[in-house]
DNA sequence: GTCTATCGATACGAGTACGTTTCGTTGGGG
DNA sequence: CCCCAACGAAACGTACTCGTATCGATAGAC
């Protein structure tokens, strides 16, 4: 067995680790204007040489790093569909309230605009952290919760993006009752009649 | 009457407004790395001079240039609710379907993050674009056709959220009933029984 | 028609990022 | 224990931006 093609992972891969963990606080704090290989390489205590050696482009880096990054939260089914909604929908919008995650959100959102292998990435990521809401609606309308023709992808939709709209574009508190609030009003509509 | 203060403006406001418009040209194109005083004085055909003249900072120049360029949806009240507010979407929609608009609003969410002045200035375009919405929800609550307690602002953001969403975060389509279908759901939740 | 404020153009030195190359060092597999 | 692959550091020339300064050219007020 070619150990050899492990060796080089083995100090190969501290010195990747550190460039990825580099990369995603060097964009939350400096944003993408600040999002440079000389700044990447700096802050990982790292040479540019061993950068360029990993990533043939930034974007590839950052695609890396945000892919390294990312944990989906923990699904739960309880069978109580409100409660796990509103569990979910908190543990997301505490980690919209805290540093780094928005300021990482921002700047990969406009990054996603203008190169399209960003683009995809943030999509597939935003579907990974969708796929406990969507699995969440799929089972209740398996027991019959909800009505028979609610579209699961447009009910997800109406529950994330309230989160990422206040925080991101309104720039607005978000009370500690605003997860209940929403799985509220949105549940009032695709509740199957009991 | 003082006709030179006037005078300042003639060709000043002349050269003023081709710079903001070549801002925001550069700021869709480029996004905020490329956002440089050099690449829109280059832009707008003006000097680097003629720019640094007008605006002290690169954020200054770019609060001005949103503020010029923003442009409230007219707002109509049918007293039709439901027709109203789909027509407000489906408007909204449009312009996030086209560019330049989304990555006007990607590069500008991302700024927002990391200059204050520039998060108040988002929070306050955001709070323009709003008012249409909220005008034609209190109007309806005060013609009795909502629950009471109904949270007009947190409806809102349940309207208008999912379009942005869907276009800058999740990167999927928004088929052309969408703004209908959002609206039914919403409305659903928060109209007074009849 | 003249006068003057503002214009566009251009040059400047300092600073930084680019992408590559070289070189001496070091850690871990065989 | 040795060897070598991958490392960090540093230098390279090019290119760009910065913010300021200086220059005629020109538009518009009087």
């Amino acid at each position: 067995m070619t150990e050899t093609a492990r060796t080089a992972l083995g100090r190969g891969e501290h010195a990747r680790r550190r460039v990825l963990r580099a990369a995603l606080e060097v964009l939350a704090d400096e944003g993408m204007p600040g999002f440079t290989i000389e700044s990447v390489a700096r802050r990982a205590g790292a040479s540019k040489a061993t950068v360029y050696r990993h990533w043939p482009s930034p974007s590839a880096l950052l695609v890396d790093a945000m892919d390294a990054e990312f944990r989906p939260f923990p699904d739960v089914d309880t069978g109580d569909l409100r409660a796990d909604l509103v569990g979910l929908l908190t543990a997301f919008a505490s980690a919209l309230a805290g540093s780094p995650f928005p300021k990482l959100m921002a700047a990969f959102t406009d990054a996603a605009e203008r190169d399209p292998a960003l683009g995809e990435m943030h999509a597939e990521l935003t579907r990974r952290r969708r796929e406990p809401l969507v699995r969440l609606l799929d089972a209740a309308r398996g027991r019959g919760e909800l009505v028979g023709d609610v579209d699961v992808e447009l009910v997800v939709d109406l529950l994330a993006a309230p989160f990422f709209y206040r925080r991101l574009v309104a720039h607005r508190a978000m009370p500690a009752d605003m997860p209940g609030a929403v799985v509220d009003h949105v549940l009032a509509g695709v509740r199957a009649p009991s």
